[in-house]
RNA sequence: GCGCGCAUAGCUCAGUGGCAGAGCGUCUGCUUGACGUGCAGAAGGUUGGAGGUCCGAUUCCUCCUGCGCGCACCA
C-alpha cells in the first residue's frame, strides 16, 4: 500500500465522488431490511448554509452506516419550490433590474422563476455532492415535477371531496408587501416600543341612572363642533387607525365598572357610526380600561368577538395596506400608517383622545420581507384541522413515532392539539395552483358555480382560480409523494411500499409544525399510516457570537469555502463533533480545523500501517484473513477489547443519534488509544521476531475496523486508504463492507 | 404570562454520584521506525449562586440569577 506523505482532499473527493456513482452504490441493493430517508428539500432560493451541511451530514452518516449493515438503502434527493420565499427573491433580482413581476405578466415570471430554479437547483445539488451524500440520484424530486404537482392536486381534490376544504371570509394575516395571506407559522411577533392611545367613545343613549348629559345626535353630526363630551367609554388600543372600522365595543360581562352600559349604543369618533357596547369574555378587563374596540375585519380576536355578538365586519385597510372607501373619504387611499397619524390628529382636536402611553407590544411581521403584517378580512381557502389532526395525535401518544430530542415530542403534540384550520391559499404566482374553477351562473347572476377538479370542466366560462397553495401544503406530502404517490389508485409504486413509512426524519426544530407535524396526519389521511418512524431534531447551527447564521446579516458562513479549505471530511468530522444534543450548536471553526489534523491522523495511522505491510511477507495473507487476530501481549488484548468496546458503543450511540458522542468516541480511540498507546507498542513489538507477524495482523485488523467505523463520517480518506488496501473495492460498497465484517 | 433548553479552563464545548477532560490559544522541551496538521510536558477551574438528598454532589432534587428558544386572544 503506498500513501502519499500527505492527503489532499482537493485531489481525492471529487475523483472518489465519481467512483461511487460509477459503482452505482446510492441505490438500493440487495435484500436487505429498507433503510429509508428522504431529504429535507432545501428551498431553491439560495444556497447551502451550515445548517443544511450539519443536517445532510447527519442523514449521511445514518445512510451509509446502514448500508454498510447490509440494509437496502435509499436516500432521496429533492427541493423544494418555496412559493412564497423564491418568489420573493426572485422579485428582488427583478427589482435590481428595474422591474416589477407585473411588468413580465404572471406568464413570464414563472419562466424566469424556472430559469432561476434550474440555477439554484444545481448549485444545491452540487452541494450536496461535495459534501459526500450518497444519495440516489436516480430519484430525484422537485415540488412542481408533474408527478408531484398530481399528487398536490389530487390531495386537494380529496380533502374537497371529504368536505375538509372551505372557501370562507375571515380575518387572515396579509402582508401588503408580499401581496398575498401568510399562515399564522408564516408571521414573526417581534417586541418593539410603540403607545397605546386611549380614545373616548361617547355615549348615544341615555342611562337612567348616569347623571351625566348625554350627547344629542345632531350635534355629533357636525364634523366642526367642538364639544365638551361629558359621557364616553375610553378604549385602548395601539392601532387607532382600525377605529374607522369598528363596530362595537366590548367589555368583559363581569366588569363591574361597566355592567350598565352593556347594550348601550356610542356614537364612534371620525365616522359617528352609532355601535353597541358588548360584553364578551375575551376581554381582559385589567389591560388597559377593560373596554375594547372591536374591528371584526382587521383582528382575530375580534372577528371572533363579531360572530358571538352577529356584528358587521368593516373592512377599511385594503390589500396594498391602505384605506379604502368604507372609511371617511378624507382618509382614503392613505397607508395605515398615514391613516394613524391622521386619525389621532383628529381626534385630539376634536377632543376624543384622552391620551398616550408608551407601550411595549409585540409586532406581527412576515417572516420572509419582515413586513408589518396586517390581518384583514379575506375570502381564502382552509383545510379542517380537527379531524385531521386527531390520528396524528394519536400516534404520537402511541409512541408511532419517536422524537430525538425527546422533548420535541410534546412540542409536536401541543401544536397540532391546538392547531385550527389552516389557511391555504396564497395570492402568489409561483406554485401550485389551486385546482379550483369558476364561473358565473350568467352574465346578470353574481353567483359563482365551483368546480374541483384537475382537468378543466366542459362549457363555456370556466376559469382557474388565481391563487396558489402555501407552499407547506405540497411539501406536507413529502414522505411518499417522493415515493411515486400521485393520488391515483394505480400509483401505488414499489418504493412506496418498500420504503414507506421512512426510517427517520432529520430536520431543525423552526419546522416541526411548518412540516413535521403536516406531515404526520397528511401521511396517515393519504396511506393510513405515519411518514416516519423517527424524528432527530438537529440543534440550530450558531455562529461563534451567537447570532442566528443568516446571509442577509453577513454572520454565515459559506460550507463550500470550508470544504475547499479543510476539505469535506474535515467539515463533516467537525460538525459531527460538535453535534452534542444541545438546542444550539455555536460553530467554531477550530473544531473544523481539529477535524483536519484528526484527518492527517488517520492518514499517517494507514501510512505507517502500509508501510509496515509492504516490507511483511504475509501482505496478502493478512489482508485476506478476515478473522479477529490473536492478542499475544498485555497491548494486544488492551487495544482489542478497546476496539471490541468502542464499536458496540458506536453502534448504539448512532441508533440514539448521538452524533457528537460518537465522534468523540472514535476521536479519542484512533487517537490516543491507537495511535498514541498501541502503535508506538507495537514498534517495540515488531522488533521482536516471534510477535512480529501477529502485531502486524493486528494493526491491520485495527486499521480496517477503524475504517469502517470512521466511513460514515469520514467518507472520502477513508474510501481513499481503502482503494489503497484492497486496491478498486470501495469500503461503501455494501456487500464488500459486508464481506469484511469480521467476527 | 405559560413551556423548554443552557450555565464546567481565556474561547468553543465534552464528561462523571468517588483524583475535573478535549480542541483552539499560551508556555517549555523534542527531526523518537506514520504524522511539527506531530511527540513529551506545563500553566490555567471555588464546575453560575443558595439550599436539600447522600459517607461523598460538578453530576440527582428544589429555589434563585443570567443567557437563549418556543408558544399565547394583551386590544
Amino acid at each position: 500500500m503506498n500513501l502519499s506523505s500527505k492527503y489532499e482532499p482537493k485531489n481525492s473527493e471529487a475523483k472518489i465522488y465519481a467512483q461511487w456513482e460509477k459503482a452505482d452504490i446510492f441505490t438500493p441493493k440487495g435484500n436487505g431490511q429498507p433503510f429509508s430517508i428522504v431529504i429535507p428539500p432545501p428551498n431553491i432560493t439560495g444556497s447551502l448554509h451550515m445548517g443544511h451541511a450539519l443536517n445532510n451530514t447527519c442523514q449521511d452518516v445514518l445512510v451509509r452506516s446502514a448500508r454498510m449493515q447490509g440494509r437496502k438503502v435509499v436516500w432521496i434527493p429533492g427541493t423544494d419550490h418555496a412559493g412564497i420565499a423564491t418568489q420573493n427573491v426572485v422579485e428582488k433580482m427583478l427589482k435590481k433590474q428595474g422591474k416589477s413581476r407585473h411588468d413580465l405578466g404572471r406568464a413570464e415570471f414563472v419562466k424566469e422563476v424556472w430559469r432561476w430554479q434550474k440555477e439554484y437547483e444545481g448549485k444545491i445539488l452540487g452541494q450536496l455532492k461535495k459534501l459526500g451524500c450518497s444519495l440516489d440520484w436516480s430519484r430525484l424530486v422537485f415540488t412542481l415535477d408533474e408527478n408531484y404537482e398530481r399528487a398536490v392536486l389530487h390531495a386537494f381534490e380529496h380533502y374537497y371531496q371529504k368536505g375538509l376544504i372551505y372557501q370562507g371570509e375571515r380575518v387572515i394575516n396579509w402582508c401588503a408587501r408580499c401581496a398575498s395571506s401568510l399562515s399564522d407559522l408564516e408571521v414573526e411577533n417581534k417586541e418593539q416600543s410603540g403607545k397605546l392611545y386611549f380614545i373616548k367613545y361617547p355615549l348615544q343613549s341615555q342611562i337612567s341612572n348616569l347623571k351625566s348629559q348625554s350627547l344629542s345626535r345632531a350635534k355629533l353630526k357636525d364634523d366642526n363642533l367642538k364639544f365638551k363630551i361629558y359621557n364616553f367609554i375610553t378604549v385602548a388600543t395601539t392601532r387607532p387607525e382600525t377605529m374607522l372600522g369598528d363596530t362595537a365595543v366590548a367589555v368583559n360581562p363581569k366588569d363591574k365598572r361597566y355592567a350598565k352600559l352593556i347594550g348601550a349604543q356610542v356614537i364612534l369618533p371620525l365616522t359617528n357610526r352609532k355601535i353597541p357596547i358588548v360584553a364578551d369574555g375575551a376581554v381582559d378587563d385589567k389591560f388597559g380600561t377593560g373596554a375594547v374596540k372591536v374591528t371584526p375585519a382587521h383582528s382575530f380576536v375580534d372577528f371572533e368577538i363579531s360572530v358571538r355578538h352577529n356584528l358587521a365586519k368593516i373592512k377599511i385597510i385594503d390589500e396594498r395596506g391602505r384605506i379604502n372607501d368604507r372609511a371617511p373619504e378624507k382618509y382614503q387611499g392613505m397607508k395605515a400608517r398615514e391613516a394613524r397619524e391622521a386619525v389621532i390628529l383628529d381626534l385630539e382636536q376634536a377632543g376624543f383622545l384622552e391620551k398616550v402611553e408608551d407601550y411595549d407590544m409585540v409586532l406581527p411581521l412576515c417572516s420572509r420581507c419582515e413586513r408589518v403584517v396586517e390581518p384583514l378580512l379575506s375570502s381564502q381557502w382552509f383545510l379542517k384541522m380537527a379531524e385531521l389532526k386527531k390520528p396524528a395525535i394519536e400516534a404520537i401518544k402511541a409512541g408511532k413515532i419517536k422524537f430525538t430530542p425527546k422533548r420535541y415530542e410534546k412540542i409536536c403534540l401541543n401544536w397540532l392539539e391546538k392547531s385550527y384550520d389552516w389557511c391555504i391559499s396564497r395570492q402568489l404566482w409561483w406554485g401550485h395552483r389551486l385546482p379550483v374553477w369558476q364561473t358565473k351562473v350568467n352574465s346578470k347572476n353574481e353567483k359563482v358555480k365551483i368546480f374541483i377538479g384537475l382537468e378543466k370542466p366542459q362549457g363555456e366560462g370556466w376559469t382557474q382560480s388565481e391563487d396558489v397553495l402555501d407552499t407547506w401544503f405540497s411539501s406536507a406530502l413529502w414522505s411518499f409523494a417522493t415515493l411515486g404517490w400521485t393520488g391515483e389508485r394505480t400509483a401505488e409504486t414499489a418504493d412506496l411500499r418498500e420504503f414507506h413509512p421512512t426510517s427517520v426524519l432529520s430536520t431543525g426544530r423552526d419546522i416541526i409544525f411548518l412540516w413535521v407535524g403536516r406531515m404526520i396526519f397528511s401521511s396517515l389521511e393519504f396511506l393510513g399510516e405515519i411518514p416516519f418512524e423517527k424524528v432527530y431534531i438537529h440543534p440550530t447551527v450558531l455562529n461563534e457570537k451567537g447570532q442566528r447564521m443568516s446571509k442577509s446579516l453577513g454572520t454565515g458562513i459559506d460550507p463550500l469555502v470550508l470544504i475547499d479549505r479543510y476539505g469535506a471530511d474535515a467539515v463533516r468530522f467537525g460538525l459531527m463533533y460538535q453535534n452534542t444534543g444541545v438546542q444550539d450548536l455555536k460553530f467554531s471553526e477550530s473544531a473544523i480545523v481539529a477535524s483536519q489534523k484528526f484527518c492527517n491522523k488517520v492518514w499517517n495511522i494507514a501510512r505507517f500501517i502500509g508501510i509496515n505491510l509492504e516490507t511483511s511477507n504475509s501482505k496478502n495473507q493478512i489482508l485476506n484473513r478476515f478473522q479477529k487476530p490473536n492478542p499475544r501481549t498485555q497491548s494486544d488484548k488492551e487495544i482489542l477489547v478497546k476496539l471490541a468496546k468502542v464499536k458496540l458503543q458506536v453502534a448504539k450511540d448512532l441508533e440514539k443519534f448521538e452524533f457528537g458522542k460518537v465522534a468523540h468516541l472514535l476521536y479519542d480511540f484512533i487517537w490516543h488509544n491507537l495511535a498514541d498507546t498501541y502503535l508506538e507498542n507495537s514498534k517495540k513489538q515488531m522488533q521482536d521476531k516471534k510477535l512480529k507477524a501477529n502485531t502486524e495482523e493486528i494493526l491491520i485488523y485495527l486499521l480496517v475496523e477503524s475504517l469502517k467505523m470512521l466511513h460514515p463520517f469520514i467518507p472520502f480518506i477513508t474510501e481513499e486508504i481503502w482503494s489503497k488496501l484492497y486496491e478498486e473495492k470501495l469500503v461503501s460498497q455494501p456487500m464488500i463492507a459486508d464481506r469484511l465484517i469480521m467476527k
